[in-house]
DNA sequence: CCCGATTCCTGTAGGC
DNA sequence: TGCCTACAGGAATCGG
């Protein structure tokens, strides 16, 4: 399921063959995603040059001189870079056909993802103007996340899978990162001290630039823009490992619900 | 504002 | 073997 490095991971996939491209068409199969796929989205896209190719969050944006092409991958959505005559399968959704004789291939099963279009800029787009900091960056700091997290009662994990918080934390990296940590995902965010969260930061930051370095996380769906999965997997300390022993301590990694997601941990390494 | 629950979707896994 | 149900989750939205 694409986080932040899986995104990563394809952006950086898909830009050699894409950034400097003509668009020649947009063939749009399904056009009931998150979102419904603009009309608008063909005639507009159409004979323009994509000038760069940015990720904000879990947003790909495809900027040209006249828009901005907005695409989400969801939960189960991947980008291919493909020969304009291979054929398609099922869930194949949109093609961006190019000149230079590729395609760009969107495949989402689980129709969680979108494609959008807009003429303005993109960073005030309905979806993406509230986001929190990048996690990546500077202004991500100890102090952001201490001062967010004063008198709020919800669980920690919660707290930092919030995309207005921090974005790209999914429930994969929120549950590496509070291993990481060595704080439990239950414990309250507004409890927790200023050196555990300079821990934690510490963690996340660590976590989401191993995982880009490993070509993200596949655990089903996930590949690549050359159509290869992610090894980060191996990495994976909780993750999907419930009954499993702890890598640290032996003891058997627990899996709770918390906030409708499946959450590991290891009760002795975890506090 | 804050927080937890609900909702969309389809492939897959597990139970019987 | 095959059918049925539960489950996976990003994130907007809703209700308390």
């Amino acid at each position: 399921m694409p986080e932040l490095p899986e995104v990563e991971t394809t952006r950086k996939g898909i830009a050699p063959y894409v950034v400097g491209e003509t668009v020649k068409n947009i063939i749009i199969r399904e056009r009931q995603l998150r979102w419904p796929i603009p009309t608008s989205l063909k005639r507009s896209l159409k004979n323009l040059v994509i000038r760069k190719l940015e990720r904000r969050a879990k947003y790909l944006l495809f900027h040209t001189e006249k828009g901005c092409m907005i695409l989400h991958l969801g939960m189960s959505g991947s980008l291919r870079v493909i020969d304009n005559k291979q054929p398609h399968e099922k869930h194949d959704h949109v093609d961006i056909v190019f000149e230079s004789g590729r395609t760009l291939r969107f495949r989402d099963p689980r129709k969680f993802g979108s494609v959008l279009w807009t003429t303005d800029d993109p960073m005030q787009h309905k979806l993406i103007n509230h986001l929190g900091p990048e996690p990546l960056s500077d202004e991500f700091d100890t102090d952001y996340l201490y001062t967010r997290s004063r008198k709020r009662t919800q669980a920690i994990k919660t707290f930092i899978m919030d995309s207005r918080i921090v974005v790209g934390v999914g429930n994969i990296y929120a549950n590496e990162a509070l291993f990481m940590a060595g704080i439990n995902p239950n414990r309250k965010a507004g409890t927790v001290s200023k050196a555990r969260y300079e821990k934690l930061l510490m963690a996340i930051k660590k976590v989401l630039t191993l995982a880009i370095k490993k070509g993200g996380t596949t655990l089903r769906d996930f590949i690549n823009g050359e159509g290869k999965p992610g090894y980060f997997r191996n990495e994976l300390q909780v993750y999907d490992r419930k009954g499993e022993p702890c890598n640290n301590c032996k003891k058997p990694i627990k899996m709770v619900r918390l906030g409708q997601r499946s959450t590991f941990y290891c009760s002795h390494c975890q506090n």
